[in-house]
DNA sequence: CAAATATTGTTATATTTTTATCGATAAAAA
DNA sequence: TTTTTATCGATAAAAATATAACAATATTTG
């Protein structure tokens, strides 16, 4: 539906949803319009980066002295970030972790639905979390080819992840999100994000001690 | 203890953790010797970022022809992000993702310790998750105070994280890692991760779409 | 209605980050 | 022992990214 033709830098990507974020906070005050001056100052960014980014996926230019209609920047960013496409995903790892991210009901704003989940632990094989079921791992190639899935999330521990991840390949997943904390070796054409969210809480605790902030 | 006068990038400093765990992989496999070009190609970076990353933070030469020792390469990496050095932090908001976090018992590898839990809900008050205690949200200064603790980690819905930032910045704390999908308005000198777990989903999920892979 | 002002979008400049080049060197091979 | 090779570290070049400068233009103020 949108188009991404246009250059767009990582860096760029990695902003937007902040921006997003901000400007709802301003629409829920029922702020009409927004600068980039006042977005950048929210966000501790130069306006003109801002104003440039704004550029990429804003479908109606700003107006000098006033800025940018705060719900047509929402809706041309949320279009742009494709959160009004749905996309489904398959969960490996009903733990902990897994069992968070399956109860948690945001990730349809953003796009996303998890269609089902899967464990080789029999206590949760066959129940359900947050209305979504737990199958056996065995099940995850049917599964992902019955519903074209593309997109896996792993949360298992570390010593299964490699597995887990050859086994989503296999199936036909084509980007992984993974929550262990370890290196997956992967074909170059399949996308891996690592969430390693020790690893990024550490970055943060580094920051106490050299007192440079950077986000 | 460890030095980070040199100019360190963002963009290296993010990178680091990923080649500490590419080079646990390696140790584990009782590989002796790791050259930059071998990292470069597991991560799919370049050998040069790779060698100047690793400057910036070794303590010893690499070899021509050897390249590095795998395991000062790993005692230099984690020196510096700080994983031998151990730092408290409180978490607020004791539901599924916050007791997954509690739950997990990997942070201390990397030198963090998750001293306490606050919530509001009655139901968990007073109870503990995986050896934590779970205290009454008014609790939160007092406990920070005694223990100076500087480290804050947001779990609680959306609608309820700015003030819990708020307690937690008059309580002292001064790094705030918040998984609440909002912009927080907080003093310029708190550093503040947010850890915006869908939106991270739905980059990696356009990535499918638009097929140009960006870590 | 004219002047002042805030803001945009664009073009130019500066800075940062990445990648390429190259001489030096340790290890391996001839 | 000499030659070849893989690799490092440093310097140079290129690319990407961020910031500054500025003309154009709505809106507000006098």
């Amino acid at each position: 539906m949108q188009e991404q033709n246009v250059e767009m830098s990582k860096a760029t990507l990695n902003r937007l949803p902040s921006y997003l974020r901000y400007l709802y906070q301003l629409d829920k005050k029922n702020v009409p319009t927004v600068s980039s001056t006042t977005i950048a100052n929210g966000l501790g960014l130069n306006p003109v980066q801002v104003r440039k980014d704004i550029a990429l996926v804003a479908s109606v230019a700003g107006k000098p002295k006033t800025g940018y209609a705060t719900k047509d920047l929402i809706a041309d960013l949320e279009g742009y970030l494709g959160y009004n496409n749905t996309r489904d995903a398959v969960l490996v790892g009903a733990g902990g972790l897994g069992r968070a991210i399956l109860g948690y009901d945001g990730f349809r704003n953003y796009g996303l639905n998890i269609v089902a989940a899967f464990d080789v632990n029999e206590e949760s094989i066959g129940k359900e979390v947050n209305g979504k079921p737990v199958y056996h791992l065995d099940n995850l190639d049917s599964v992902v080819n019955r519903f074209k899935i593309r997109l896996g999330i792993i949360c298992v521990p570390s010593v299964a992840a490699q597995s887990v991840a050859d086994k989503m390949v296999k199936a036909g997943i084509r980007a992984i999100w993974c929550f262990a904390p370890v290196h997956l070796n992967l074909p170059p054409d399949i996308a891996v994000k690592g969430e390693d969210l020790a690893a990024s809480l550490a970055l943060l605790s580094m920051q106490l001690t050299t007192s440079s902030l950077n986000e």
